[in-house]
DNA sequence: GCCCTTGTTGATCACTTGGTCAATATGCGA
DNA sequence: TCGCATATTGACCAAGTGATCAACAAGGGC
């Protein structure tokens, strides 16, 4: 009960100043209670980071395997871009979740645990989108010959990474729709295209 | 002299312990002088590290407006490619750049001033995609009926930015080349489409 | 030689931080 | 009711921070 009230508290500082504001007084105030039972629970302002990481992970879309319900469509093509669709359109929802991920994935440039947990759960994500880039090399074999399952997770994250940057940045500015729009002209093909 | 020598030595700190570990003893330290003319010469810490930002934005690609000599290829779809390919293909060689850049990124969302220096950059960087998607559009006027230069453009700044993110933390594992063969496999057309 | 601007030092201050710990409260089984 | 583990407090400490400032050095125009 304290535990959970001290990490969500953490995770109120967090949200507001930032993890370089998570400091052992200002979570104690927030969740209401003395300095030192921060202590008592999570024995130092480290260890109370990476637990507050741990129930972000699962949390942010970047990171979490799970994906919702499998899209409908019978074209893998579609089935993919669906799924893109459906994970961008949720950035915005999560914009402090983000803002704190950023914030740890910095950290974990510094900090072997927090780069080690942040790396799982990106491969994950990354991983969560092979078997629907197989499934679509599968279905176009001539046009993705040269093309891997890898290769297709790494481009999908990379720019549902980028466009996570640009949501968090620039929210604004930034148009979901137009983006989507613009993704699946690059990537339609011609309705009756003759092969060769 | 010594202005610049401090300025180089709180690049080399941040480089090697990132902004967290800027401090004005740090700095001095490095720069092997008292930590009294740090603040002589930059009066504060927090001005230090603007002035810092103001060196590194301009030498890191996804915030310069210089893209390098213009590609040759008549193709607009192919020159948008091969400037895509050139950015990305140059991330690997700005790793220490780009994780100071990222260590910003996350200071600019609580600080205006940070915040909009890194913007104005990061938009300088996205127009530098508008001429060549406005060529790219007006080529196959059909294919982008739907999809402005603006669209095109935050598309492939995501994309970029979302590889600069996998490079610095995952560099053995991003395949600068499998990305650009997916992504090139992703967009291009068959090659004697008939359209209708 | 003198003087005055500029550069340079490091001791020093006020403040914040993570973390410890003796003291005390609370709940609960016996 | 007693006894004891658990929970809780806040004063306290050492370490590190940004920033100030009196003192001193350097150098060059007169």
């Amino acid at each position: 009960m304290r535990r959970e009230a001290i990490l969500r508290a953490c995770f109120t500082v967090a949200a507001r100043e930032g993890l370089g504001g998570v400091t052992a007084r200002a979570v104690a105030t927030e969740a209401d209670v003395s300095s030192g039972l921060v202590f008592f629970y999570f024995a130092s302002v480290d260890n109370l980071l990476v637990e507050l990481l741990d129930w972000l992970l699962p949390r942010t879309i970047i990171s979490s395997q799970f994906i919702g319900p499998p899209p409908t469509h019978a074209e893998p093509g579609e089935r993919l871009m669906s799924v893109i669709r459906q994970d961008v359109e949720r950035l915005p929802r999560q914009r402090a979740r983000l803002e704190l991920f950023f914030d740890y994935w910095v950290l974990g440039l510094r900090d072997p645990n927090i780069r080690r947990k942040i790396r799982r759960a990106a491969d994950r994500y990354r991983a969560s989108f092979r078997p629907l880039g197989e499934a679509l090399i599968e279905a176009h074999p001539h046009r993705y010959a040269d093309v891997s399952a890898e290769g297709l997770a790494d481009v999908v994250a990379s720019f549902v990474e980028g466009c996570a940057l640009q949501v968090v940045m620039h929210p604004a500015q930034f148009d979901i729709e137009r983006s989507m729009a613009t993704l699946a002209a690059l990537v339609r093909q011609p309705q009756h295209a003759a092969i060769h």
